[in-house]
Order: C-alpha cells, then sequence, then structure tokens
DNA sequence: CTTTTTTAGTAAACAGCGTTCAGTATATTT
DNA sequence: AAATATACTGAACGCTGTTTACTAAAAAAG
C-alpha cells in the first residue's frame, strides 16, 4: 500500500520538525524556559498538534536528551576501532570531554537537569543507544589483562576514569574556570592534560 | 527603641518560616516541582505575602542554595584545623564526598540546577560563604612545598582534585552505580577508595 | 460517483503558575 | 483622637501544560 507508506513517512516527518524545533530551543533556552506553545508557534501549528506526537512535554524533552546522547556516542565510534585498549581508552577520555566541552548545552540537557527521568536513568539511556557503559568497562578489563595498567581492579578503574572525566567536564561547562582566574582555552588545556596525566599514572 | 527591634526580629523570625517551608520544599520537590502557592499555603500565608521577602522565586531559591552551601561549608569546619596540609586534603576530600552523599537532594540544588543564577556564579557563592576555594587553593600549595606530592604545577593538582571528588559524588548521587550493578553501600565504598587511590598516587 | 469512516489538526477551555497592585485592618506615632 | 506607617491580602494579569469537543479533509466503502 502506497497511501499508509505515504503517511507514515508524513508522520515521521512531521515529528522531525517537532524535533528539530524543541532542539533548538531547549539547548538555548533550557528546559523550564522552553513552552510548547512557543515550539508550536514556531514550526506554526497549534500547541495541541504536538501532543499527537508525545505523549506531555517531558516525553519530548525526553526525546531530544536522546538526540544528545546519541551525538555524544557517535563522537566514539572513530575510537572503538583502535586496537591498543590503553591508547582507546585515551581517546575514549578526549572524545567524551572534548564533545561536551564543544556542546556544553548538550551537556546541561543530558545531565544537569532534574527532570522527571520516567523509569530510564540517564546511563542507561546512554547505554541503550551506545552500549557506552559496556564498552569502557570491556577497554578497561582489555587493559589489566594486557597488563597495560598498575591497578588490576576493574570496578575501581571505571569509577576513576568516569568520575574523572565527568567531574572535569562539569567544571568547565559551569565555568568554574572562571573563580580560578583562567580563560576558557587555559582551562581546556588544563583538563586535557589532567587527563593525560591520571593516564600517566595508572600506566604499567 | 525597642519596638523597631521588635518588629526586625518578627521579620525575621517571619523570613525563617519561609525559609524553612521553601527549604523543605525545594529539596524534595525540586525547583519546577515547588510552588510559592503551595509554600504559602503550609505556612498559612498569603502567596503575595512572599514577595515582601523575596524579589521572586528565584530570590528565594538562591537563598536556600546558600543555606545549602553553608551547610556544605560547615562540614569542612572540623577538617581547617588539620596541620599536615595531605592529610588535611584527604580530609578535604572526604567531607565533601561524604556530606554530598548523605545530602543528595542539597547536591541537585546546589549543582545539578539550571535556574536562573543571576550574576553570581555558584563556586563564587561558595567561597564567598565559607573561602572553600581559597582554603583548597592553599592546602595544595602547602603540599608542594612541603614536598608532599609529585605534582608541581598547583592548578593541576586542584584540577584533578576538584573534578575527581565532585564527578565521584556526581556519580553517587546520580544513582549511575545502579547501571554497574552495584549497591549504595559498595558505591560508596568504592567512591572513598577511589579517593584514597588518587591520594597514594599523588603521594611523595 | 456518492456516502461513510478515518485521520490530522485546531479553538477553546481548565487548572495552576509567578507576579503585581489596589485595598484593608492593625499598630505606631503624632 | 487623628494621622501615618506597617503587614498583609484578594483579585487580577498573562503565562504555562494539557484536555476535549469539534472541523475539514482524505481515504475507504458502497
Amino acid at each position: 500500500m502506497g497511501i499508509t507508506e505515504r503517511k507514515e513517512r508524513q508522520k515521521e516527518e512531521m515529528k522531525k520538525t517537532i524535533q528539530d524545533a524543541a532542539f533548538a530551543m531547549f539547548v538555548t533556552e533550557g528546559y523550564a524556559g522552553t513552552s510548547l506553545r512557543e515550539i508550536a508557534k514556531k514550526i506554526e501549528y497549534s500547541p495541541a498538534t504536538i501532543y499527537l506526537y508525545y505523549k506531555d512535554k517531558d516525553a519530548l524533552f525526553y526525546d531530544i536528551q536522546i538526540q544528545c546522547f546519541k551525538q555524544l556516542i557517535k563522537s566514539y565510534s572513530k575510537v572503538v576501532t583502535i586496537k591498543d585498549p590503553f591508547e582507546r581508552l585515551r581517546q575514549m577520555g578526549i572524545a567524551y570531554m572534548k564533545h561536551n566541552m564543544k556542546n556544553p548545552q548538550c551537556f546541561n540537557l543530558m545531565f544537569l537537569h532534574d527532570s522527571p527521568l520516567e523509569g530510564l536513568k540517564k546511563e542507561d539511556r546512554m547505554d541503550k543507544y551506545g552500549n557506552a557503559i559496556g564498552f569502557l568497562k570491556e577497554t578497561v578489563i582489555e587493559c589489566i589483562k594486557a597488563n597495560l595498567i598498575t591497578e588490576t581492579n576493574e570496578m575501581f578503574v571505571r569509577f576513576q576514569v568516569w568520575g574523572l572525566t565527568h567531574g572535569l567536564t562539569t567544571l568547565f561547562v559551569q565555568k568554574s574556570y572562571v573563580g580560578m582566574g583562567l580563560t576558557k582555552v587555559e582551562a581546556e588545556d588544563y583538563i586535557m592534560n589532567c587527563w593525560e596525566n591520571f593516564l600517566e599514572r595508572i600506566k604499567a
């Protein structure tokens, strides 16, 4: 049936239209600063129309969050092919931090927002759309098996890697470096060096 | 004048009443989930009354945030007296993480919320009400001068200390450990060990 | 080709929100 | 006792997310 196919395509397009408008608005204005009425006005539809495609505002926001996660995970894609697990670990950290520092608004949307996240935890989402967590685990295990790092507790390394990269990114995104009297460029430099330094110290 | 004094006292009490109700509500329901009308109902006053004490909702929220910062800084108070700078650094990290893990809602209020923070940055606030940032800086410098740590770049250590402790706390508060198949207690244990391990590695 | 049914979209309303302001009753000062 | 200052409020304004009854158009059926 060609008609039903076309209808489905149109429905997809409409959803995409809403997504694009919502993404732009959420990213620049935040969750609270974005109203469905404004989104509707932007795409020249009635506010009620959005409810034909999304259950409520949170469902729409949730969808945009997933877009952000997908973008982040895409930055990982270049890294997964690296053979040497230690180098792969290094590049994972770089990819994570660089991407988030280049897209601070997305970072805020993904992690710094306390919207009522129905059911799924944020990290589960990240895993669902790219298995990023499992990927980190495997990489760390490979590093340990190949005797590339001194620490042998996998979970332990993972906590440190995740905590440090996420924490450093948070400090950058929240512009904490300003209080330290640093410029944006200097801060980014320090942060990347912190990561390198950490790696040097766990290196076998 | 005894009357004006009493009036001031009453004004303070009223403000305290609003603060207490607001604190309870913000902490449990978050920023968006808290309405001035509900706060007003709770303290049995008209919503308009709140505006006699606070410019707007953000000003009230800002005040509650400061309360949270003060509480956090209070946890530091026991630590400042420690003579050995390295041990002080250790206890600072422990104090920071333990306090925030015990008060996850406050942590969310302080750091995980993107309210329009007028003017002051959050870290400036933390510094304003206890000079916590300057305190960290001094401690690190002391460690370096006394040759207690291997790294000699102060800013560098500060980034790592701050990034790691803040990042680890974030992971805990956002319950990321669940996706790792860990219990709350296990996660807390891992996190504290991460911190100890980090210290061991920078130790001279 | 006409009639019926499904679909996509909307206008209007509801309840709740932050916020403002004219008005009131009480307390203080004159 | 009268005038003034204070503390508070009821009602309104414009905004929000969301629901519902309705409409016009498209598709299916006769």
